[in-house]
DNA sequence: CGTTGATTGACAGCATACTGACAATCTTTG
DNA sequence: CAAAGATTGTCAGTATGCTGTCAATCAACG
């Protein structure tokens, strides 16, 4: 006969819990989009900031991090690497003398240009395995949790803030 | 009128790309986690590795990073700051000097007698926003997901390996 | 038995993530 | 206008996560 455990917890439990899932999910996520991308030299955060940049021109670092959600400190590094690689350069703001205004350079416009469809099939390669149904099912419901639960993140997407540059629209 | 984009993509689509929002849903469940658990001075990451050793008491390293998908070379430092909490000990194998076999300290098994239904409820409410019959079928969706995807992931999970350090049973 | 190949743990290097702090600068207020 | 408060970019420190390499060791094979 089995013992009585000393601790109610096995790994089946870790493996069924929401927190490892994600973690997982994420895991594989960003292993496929390296693996599509791996020509490119960019990672899926450099990728995501570049988009912001393109439809978001002259946005400043802190904007830039409410409008892709990813944090402030992390993101003066991330923009470090594109301007090293000539996809973006960055302008002092004439108005006021701490902000730095991020564009695309024509080099980082070609690089998205190009590796826009190789990321669309790195996204539809996460979902694959699941049945079409299923996978609208998926995101319906993490588009959802995500959104509700968007002030329980470190750094909450504000995705209004990305116009205060272009005037204020409060 | 506004004018035809340079390049077709949008903020929009990256909000709504498995991708960033696999990204997203992470940060906002380890966010959760860290808040719950801020008394306990212990990460998502070194609390799987702490159950991991608990239900296989004189795993190694290699076999534990098997058994809970983690980078091998990343779990190196999570198994030495687990060490100097005094949570686990190495003890050196017998019959293979290159393996260090893992084992819980009372003060490990302590520390998880506490920490699990604070972990409990911290998985808990990252799906709280989401009706209960929802929280189901996105588990469902991920499971079925995450193993369908394992081996995309640099480091597939490998379950099985768990027993290995008892005895060849493959 | 000795060579080859595989395994293990360790390390260096890069890239997120987050916390907390800081100087420079701008805004608000008295 | 001057003082107080908020904002911006930056940095130091910690913790994953991955790639690649390495020495020590073990296993397999001739």
């Amino acid at each position: 006969m089995p013992s009585k455990p000393l601790l109610p917890i096995t790994m089946d439990a870790v493996y069924a819990a929401p927190g490892y899932l994600f973690r997982r999910m994420q895991q594989i996520a960003v292993s496929i989009f390296m693996e599509e991308c791996k020509a490119f030299d960019l990672t899926p955060v450099q990728y995501a900031a570049l988009i912001a940049i393109h439809t978001h021109p002259g946005i400043d670092a802190t904007r830039l991090s409410a409008v892709i959600a990813f944090d402030r400190s992390t993101l003066g590094s991330v923009i470090e690497r594109l301007q090293a690689k000539d996809y973006i350069e960055r302008k002092p703001a004439p108005e006021d003398k701490r902000i730095k205004l991020l564009y695309l350079t024509k080099s980082g416009a070609a690089i998205l240009r190009e590796i826009i469809p190789v990321v669309e099939r790195a996204q539809a390669r996460m979902l694959e395995p699941l049945k079409p149904a299923d996978r609208k099912a998926l995101m319906g419901l993490l588009v959802q949790l995500v959104d509700l639960n968007n002030e329980a993140s470190r750094v909450p997407l504000r995705a209004e803030d990305a116009l205060e540059h272009l005037g204020k629209v409060g």
